[in-house]
DNA sequence: ATAATTTTTGACCATTTAGTCAAAATATAA
DNA sequence: TTATATTTTGACTAAATGGTCAAAAATTAT
């Protein structure tokens, strides 16, 4: 039986869970300190610890909360109409989400870096199965002669590769481009580009 | 006037940098400890602060190595002949490279992730002028009609992030397909289609 | 062999860090 | 208003960490 939280807690827990999710993305699960979330939450850090018991915990619970969202952006992602239909629809959605949770995508990120010791057993449940769906999905457009032969999973990560990098690697893309994600000009134009270039490389 | 190396230096040094990429790769800078490196490389804490002054010092070096030989291999990339060979054989060559050089890819994620402080003033210059480069390439093969008229940073980052992917998340692939980047065949199939869905995302 | 030099390490230090705790401040209920 | 429960924090602790240092061990030169 869960202890009904009361508005403070609530709204509390949101501010750390924010405020971690941005020194995690930075500085992965060991190079982060307590005293910096804490700063960046506008609190004590003994108040940090009266809502999260350990460093562990608020960690795991940043990882669950970012892997339930992307989660939810894909299951959100249906197969309807065409194969350029639905892969222009999901490259799309994935950018988007990759853009605006791009703070979580990091902490993923340093995650899968470290081994995924925390991970693990959620990867190879949800994601595996999320996976194989497509896979089948996939074949099925290979089978009617919609898209060529290519393997389903070597387009999945190719999707993921990519939309991922501009959320991951912004600091190298501004340095080199000049450009910000906030910029919906250069993300709609990156976006128009990439989906472009996969769709002309897999429709038949 | 540099002091020329021992025999015992230059071993050690190597030594050294071999554990200490391997340990920033997949702890960041903050998130790692000088034991963990000199357990790594067995040796002594205070034998290594011998050969390195500070935990800097040896982080700078390892990123520079690092970044010294992907620009060393990007170098070695020539445009020769079509733009369908030309892509093809970078594609090959940085899908080999970032196997061969996978936790140096990944200490420069982490400093990627970390927002770069080290490697800023590095990034604006070599990689730049080797981005606008190949920027005047790709621009060439759309002029002549080799390729269809996308916009060529785009081409460029699609090629980064898809190599790196398979370097950078190979837990995340381990998990999902039970196949490890040593493996020949897995990775050979891999690279085999995405050069395809590249190269056929933009040959005309 | 022995003197000079380089390499290695145990013991140590100052600082940082995750986590505790009792007491103070604040909010809620009576 | 007063009693009760919740929230907040200053002061603290034990362990970890980057780095020092003097002396020991090993290597090299004479």
């Amino acid at each position: 039986m869960e202890k009904q939280k009361s508005r403070t807690q609530v709204i509390n827990r949101q501010k750390i869970i924010d405020a971690a999710t941005r020194v995690f993305a930075k500085y992965g699960f060991n190079g982060t300190t307590l005293d910096q979330i804490a700063i960046m939450a506008s609190m004590s850090k003994p108040n940090l610890l009266y809502y999260f018991k350990t460093k562990r915990t608020l960690y795991r619970t940043v990882l669950e909360d970012t892997l339930n969202q992307w989660l939810g952006c894909l299951k959100e992602w249906q197969v309807e109409g065409s194969a350029r239909q639905t892969i222009s629809n999901y490259i799309d959605k994935k950018f988007e989400f990759s853009r605006d949770h791009a703070f979580g995508s990091r902490v993923f990120v340093n995650e899968i870096l470290e081994g995924a010791p925390n991970l693990k057993y959620l990867l190879g449940e949800d994601l595996k199965l999320f996976v194989s769906q497509n896979i089948l999905t996939i074949k099925g457009w290979i089978k009617s002669g919609e898209i060529e032969p290519i393997e389903p999973i070597h387009l999945i990560f190719m999707i993921w590769a990519v939309t991922q990098h501009y959320a991951d690697f912004s600091t190298q893309i501004e340095t080199l481009t000049g450009k910000t994600l906030a910029d919906k000009d250069f993300y709609q134009e990156a976006k128009k580009n990439i989906t472009q270039m996969i769709l002309r490389g897999v429709l038949k």
